[in-house]
DNA sequence: GTAGATGCAAAGTATTTGCGACAAG
DNA sequence: CTTGTCGCAAATACTTTGCATCTAC
């Protein structure tokens, strides 16, 4: 598994260092979606002497080879994820700040149907959605 | 028409001043999606003595206020449209930056069954499309 | 008259970049 | 070897804030 991101930068033909495989071990071990500062307090406890440039320079980098993705949710920093072959999008709890992923296909479909609909071809897209959680018991 | 604004600000019990009045103005005639120097450089037109600090304030409150929506849009700064009744989602050109508004009720009907499905009720969402022209001729 | 708004410049965040030292292929 | 990376600090971009002044109600 970890073995999939070197293969990754091998197949980009992105060289690798100590530092970005210490980043790619840590967000490959990810559950959740940190920030660039959350990353770096993780990757600092494992090397202390790596520079939040290099942590920056490094997600940018990873985004561009599609090895991460990066999230822009409401109001905040920028959060990563790792990508894998199955796409989702978010559920975010607006009280926790807790994140669902979830895959629905009938969205996807009526997504690339609005698209045509309007003449383009659809190449990306953003779903978020934001809730509370409800009171199931009574 | 801009009477609409200041009611909804009597309402809220937002002070109006001339510079409210003036950014309120712009923003009901603006037919894009202004980011906030682009709506500082147009109020500056007519009022060269407005401060950016004042129209970054003011967007704000429009916004706490349900005059105004902020959009997040990938990779750019935030920019803002007037909130009518009629919600919308959108559909941006990846090439011409071109910003489409569609609604789609299907969509919007699963996404609260998903919220559901998860035990959350949906309080708010955002869907962005982003595609390229079709080649519409042969 | 008074609470709140404005303008200005300074302070915050988040992110990027120039540069000399250093390491991967 | 040579190209590209790293760490550092300075720079940038966007947004917020403290403060004295001014204005809507």
């Amino acid at each position: 598994m970890t073995d999939t991101i070197e293969q990754k930068c091998l197949l980009k033909g992105v060289k690798l260092t100590d530092q970005r495989r210490l980043i790619a071990k840590v967000m490959s071990e990810a559950s959740d979606h940190p920030d660039v500062d959350e990353l770096y307090k993780r990757v600092s406890k494992i090397d202390p002497k790596i520079s939040i440039a290099t942590v920056y320079r490094t997600v940018k980098l990873f985004e561009e080879s599609g090895i991460l993705t990066k999230h822009e949710f409401k109001g905040g920093k920028a959060r990563y994820e790792e990508l894998n072959e199955g796409h989702h999008d978010h559920l975010i709890d607006v009280k926790s700040g807790e994140i669902i992923e979830f895959v629905d296909e009938e969205i996807e479909e009526l997504q690339k149907k609005v698209a045509e609909k309007h003449g383009y071809t659809l190449v990306d897209h953003k779903l978020e959605l934001y809730g509370v959680k409800k009171n199931l018991n009574k």
